[in-house]
DNA sequence: GTACTATATGCGCATAAGCGCATAAGGTCA
DNA sequence: TGACCTTATGCGCTTATGCGCATATAGTAC
């Protein structure tokens, strides 16, 4: 693989790896949120959540879409849910590894 | 999902958000790798790789195992592939919607 | 022991990411 | 028009990342 487009495939996972951004990913698998919605799930500034929808939306992973004063945000990509899917398998691999050291002492 | 669960899983997708790191795990998918072998894909000092692949093992995403004055790193959890293919489909849906955007203008 | 190879770590520095605050921009409604 | 609501952006600050260089650690071989 090139170095560029292992960059190219590094910004993708970059754009996700951030709580609050995997917040707002999950939130918009039950369906599209507005803003004010998604402001209430993390304890942070309104301008900070604008900005990680931007950093989400320029990554490809979600679209937007004004309705009047309200801008609506989708998730375009939901294969994204793969990766969390992993990240939680390697959660639990960890698991099992913690418990096999544990035993070992 | 609570912010700690969102955390958890941003972490192991920010052990695979960097260039280097995609590079590497992407290269121990055909097997396992001593560092010196690593060393060559990509062009950064040696002491970078090393950092690059602690930070792989402490996320869980791989293991290491000493072999006289070699350390070979090993994949360990291979799902993590899946979060790349993702990747992938994310930069060919951005190429759509590029040509679609071009196609409108 | 010394000399050598392979890998990891400490340090300082440059740059990037993330944050809150203030405010701008876009839209509604009277 | 002005008052109001929702979302985005500019600014300065703090912290985190990534890097090279030098050096430490671990192992081999003589």
């Amino acid at each position: 693989m090139k170095y560029e487009q292992a960059k190219v495939r590094a910004d993708i996972l970059k754009a996700l790896a951030h709580p609050v951004r995997v917040l707002l990913v999950n939130a918009l698998t039950d369906g599209d949120r507005c803003v004010c919605e998604l402001n209430e799930l993390a304890d942070i500034d309104q301008s900070n959540i604008s900005r990680h929808l931007a950093m989400l939306k320029k990554a490809g992973i979600v679209s937007d879409r004004r309705n009047g004063m309200k801008v609506f945000y989708h998730l375009q990509t939901p294969c994204i849910l793969k990766a969390f899917e992993c990240a939680v398998e390697v959660v639990r691999a960890e698991a099992k590894i913690r418990d096999t050291n544990l035993k070992a002492v």
